[in-house]
RNA sequence: GCGGGCGUGGCGGAAUUGGUAAACGCGCCAGAUUUAGGAUCUGGUGCCUUGCGGCUUGGGGGUUCGAGUCCCUCCGCCCGCACCA
């Protein structure tokens, strides 16, 4: 039977509906096997994948092929985090419901990954958007609610325009909104927060137990986010009032040289100072300018700095001293108190501010090396603030002491009336999860004019989300203006109710999706605890670096919030973490606009996905950008096809063997070949297992079918049998990588069993063994000649016969030798001179 | 400014513990096959040199018999955070 030339587009279908016919990828919970729980980011169903997807879910698909292969139980699943803007935004554009384009997308993106053959158990597919899955959300809202770790406040929040909609923190990058770049502005709202505050400490210190598992980059930059930092926080009275200000600072040792306090344009104390003096005009006029101001402008930092003075004075505790209080547009109301003690003579921005104004500076830290002398630094020499370390002058009765112990002591003297503390600060802020957007889950809580705030009884979730809404050309949100909605009756007094038209943060759902994998389709509660007991945690983790402080940071605190309520055990929710590097074309990142992306689609078309997933693995690690090459997917299919052609040309003459199954070499090329077919399974394991060093792993393989090449015609003949091992063990190591033509050619062979159900093979470390080996001879460290000798060949017999060489003779002629370093099987160096 | 990472052929990238630098692939060159092209197979391919040989992992220095790998220093690039009190 001839096999016919390489079509990927059959074999690929053929195979993909045997999968799905056989249900081979669906998992149960199962005690009497080891778990593996591979998970890759669920994807936005924004209408295609792209080639980052196809690059996190390959990588995804051969962990999760390779260690079922290896004998775990793995779980493998995918999903849709389903809810967002762009639905809405297309829902307007095309006069429909967000609804019919996201299911749309969906269908057509889990055909996509279908074609690429990925090893999902599909039975466990979520979306999102649907209330089977967001009714759970809406639960742990109410048990967060219960608990204590949701509340509501009124206060300054990041609006994005374009989106109509507040942003989370985390969700403003460089004072631009995430998602569409727009300029984000600052508003007064109500809004829902979750307390992830209250977990600062544990997610920070809980980093320290994933520190093998993760990037070093991501726990770096998840423990700047959390911004820990020790100080105190101080209490000045303001004179001619009973009001107070406290500030946070690090350095409490210089308080005797505060000599002026900043607030933030946005503390509430401004106004209270102001008010009714005649200094109030100007500072409302200074204030609204600077909350006016963007966020770029106002972060940037050659933001000049400026302040107005308020006309009123607080007092040092300390020196008696008055500080003017001024309003500082360098302030930030979100980092510690948004107050200020400034102490110009040591930090750099109180520096310039109080050169600018001609504000009163005070040196208090000296340096160590003008104490020695018995000098103290003087103001007139600096031209800038001194902010290391020294001893304490002009401080009264701290003079004299190192000012990290004088941290310590100026706070308990203060303590002692009640001014002072000892603190940690933290940069993390609570995460704003209401979101003006319609296509979200609703929020799931009532208002009533009599009982207030009322959560909606669990018994009535899911609160759904309607789906005869109308869209607004607009672009808001039309749940407030739908009355079907809105109102309700209160579950308390059963008189008449408004329901809350917020719905939740998009990142709401993705926090906890992966608990969810792991029970998907129960109707009764979230999950099982022993589904979730025996699956979680995460064993590995997949996806891109962008969401190394959103997602990654949200998640971890709700795995702790979710412990925290019972519904779980789990501390954090990720053992390990691979962060792919992007998917480049031209150096730059894939965009419409330079009309430079390549589409999954085509590729599969063209070349077929094995083709496809071997080149994006081939290309590059997995944590390093990838260069998409038009030449090197070529290359892949080449290979494929170099694969499919040995198979076709040996089928009638090769015996159907299992790998590793050819054990008796009676040739020196059997020989050979049996020692590269067993280190070729000696790399792969390693290099997938180790490192995820896919592309090493694919070199490893090319090699075996190179080596295949070169003396199959010899072993045509002798030893079918090797030939026959040796193909059957590349088929079975490469078959993670490109499973559909691997588990074809095997079948060819006329094996009855699946490939995917084998058990991964090992080397024989006798296999290995070569009998004679290479040994470099150097002089002085140059390599003069190569010597064949025999393995493991005693140290002093190949230094004789180094030393013989020709070429190692006319190089040492005429010197001494003082030193001949070998090394067994390796080298030999003859140092002389 | 702070933190993290990187620098190897024409290109993507390899190199357990310091031990033949450049595996594998792309590209290029040659040969075979072919009417020709393509495809395929085989071989070659870091730089300089006619050759012997010399040089080579961003630059410089050091440790060592031996350094891409370890140490110091400088340069360049990328990423994250950034007026954080």
């Amino acid at each position: 039977m001839s096999l016919g030339k390489y079509h990927p587009e059959t074999i690929e279908k053929k195979w993909q509906d045997v999968w799905q016919e056989s249900g081979c990828f669906e998992v149960e919970v199962d005690s009497e096997k080891p778990k593996y729980f591979v998970l890759e980011m669920f994807p936005y169903p924004s209408g295609k994948i792209h080639m980052g997807h196809v690059r996190n879910y390959s990588i995804g698909d051969v962990v999760a092929r390779f260690m079922s292969m290896r004998g775990y139980n793995v779980m493998h699943p995918m999903g849709w985090d389903a809810f967002g803007l762009p639905a809405e935004n297309a829902a307007i554009k095309n006069d429909s419901h967000p609804a019919d384009w996201t299911y749309a997308n969906i269908a057509e993106m889990r055909e996509q990954l279908q074609r690429l053959g990925y090893s999902y158990d599909w039975r466990r597919e979520v979306a999102s958007c649907r209330p089977e899955y967001y009714k759970w959300e809406q639960l742990f809202f109410l048990k967060f609610l219960e608990k204590g770790l949701v509340y509501r406040k009124n206060s300054p929040v990041n609006w994005c325009p374009d989106c109509n909609t507040v942003l989370a923190n985390e969700q403003v990058e460089e004072g631009l909104c995430w998602r569409c770049d727009s300029e984000v502005e600052q508003k007064d709202m109500e809004q829902w927060f979750l307390k992830i505050t209250d977990y600062a400490d544990e997610l920070l210190a809980d980093l320290d137990q994933l520190d093998k598992g993760w990037p070093e980059r991501v726990l770096t930059m998840q423990r700047n986010w959390i911004g820990k930092s020790y100080g105190a926080e101080l209490t000045f009275s303001v004179k001619d009032s009973d009001e107070t200000v406290s500030v946070f600072t690090t350095r409490p040792d210089t308080i005797h040289g505060a000599t002026f306090m900043s607030l933030a344009a946005e503390h509430p104390l401004v106004e209270a100072l102001i008010d009714g003096t005649d200094k109030a005009e100007e500072v409302r006029e200074f204030v609204s300018k600077v909350r006016n101001m963007d966020r770029i402008k106002r972060g940037a930092d050659d933001l000049e700095k400026e302040g107005v003075f308020t006309g009123r004075y607080c007092i040092n505790p300390l020196t008696g001293k008055e500080m003017p209080i001024y309003v500082a547009n360098f302030v930030l109301m979100g980092y510690g108190t948004g107050a200020v003690m400034a102490v110009p003579a040591h930090d750099q921005r109180d520096f310039e501010f109080a050169t600018k104004y001609e504000l009163p500076m005070q040196v208090v830290i000296n340096p160590p090396e003008l104490a020695e002398k018995g000098d103290t630094l003087a103001l007139g020499d600096m031209e800038a603030a001194y902010t290391d370390p020294g001893i304490l002058v002009n401080s009264g009765e701290f003079d004299g002491m190192e000012n990290e112990a004088a941290k310590k002591a100026i706070v308990e003297h203060l303590d002692k009336s009640g001014l002072g503390k000892m603190t940690v600060n933290y940069r993390l802020r609570d995460w704003n999860v209401s979101r003006q957007r319609f296509w979200g889950a609703p929020i799931p809580v009532i208002y009533c004019d009599d009982c207030g705030v009322v959560p909606v009884p669990e018994s009535e979730l899911p609160v759904k989300l309607p789906e005869d809404a109308q869209v607004r050309k607009d672009g808001k949100s039309p749940l407030p203006h739908m009355e079907s909605f809105v109102n309700c009756t209160c579950p308390k007094c059963g008189g008449a109710a408004r329901r809350e038209t917020d719905t939740l943060d998009t990142f709401f759902e993705s926090s906890w999706y992966f608990f969810r994998y792991c029970d998907a389709r129960n109707d009764e509660a979230p999950w099982s605890a022993e589904a979730v007991d025996y699956w979680m945690p995460v064993d590995q983790y997949i996806g891109g670096i962008e969401h190394a402080i959103l997602h990654l940071l949200y998640a971890r605190f709700y795995t702790k919030a979710l412990r925290d309520t019972g519904f779980v055990r789990n501390d954090e929710p990720f053992a390990n973490l691979l962060t792919q590097g992007m998917v480049l074309k031209d150096g730059g990142k894939m965009s419409k606009s330079k009309g430079n992306v390549v589409d999954p689609n085509a590729m599969i078309n063209r070349y077929g996905a094995d083709a496809t997933r071997l080149f994006i693995l081939f290309a590059a690690p997995p944590v390093k950008e990838l260069e998409w090459s038009d030449q090197g997917i070529e290359g892949a299919y080449r290979f494929l096809n170099r694969l499919w052609r040995l198979v076709e040309e040996l089928q009638d003459v090769l015996p159907t063997a299992a790998p590793v199954s050819f054990t008796d070499p009676k040739s020196e090329t059997a020989k050979s070949l049996r020692r590269k077919e067993h280190e070729t399974i000696k790399r792969v394991t390693h290099d997938i297992e180790n490192h995820f060093q896919f592309n090493t792993a694919i070199a490893a393989v090319m090699e075996l079918v190179n080596e295949l090449y070169h003396c199959k015609d010899e072993l045509k003949a002798d030893a079918p049998e090797a030939l026959s091992s040796a193909i059957a063990t590349a088929l079975t190591v490469l078959s993670p990588v490109a499973p559909h033509i691997c588990e074809e050619l095997w079948e060819v062979l006329g094996h009855k069993c699946r490939l995917a159900d084998l058990d991964w093979p090992s080397h024989d470390e006798a296999a290995l063994v070569l009998d004679e080996v290479t040994v470099v001879v150097q002089v002085n460290g140059k390599v003069r000649c190569k010597l064949n000798v025999p393995n493991n060949a005693p140290k002093d017999e190949v230094e004789k016969i180094a030393m013989e060489q020709e070429n190692v003779v006319k190089h040492i002629e005429g010197k001494t030798v003082r030193k001949v370093i070998v090394v067994p099987n390796k080298l030999v160096n003859i140092v002389a001179n």
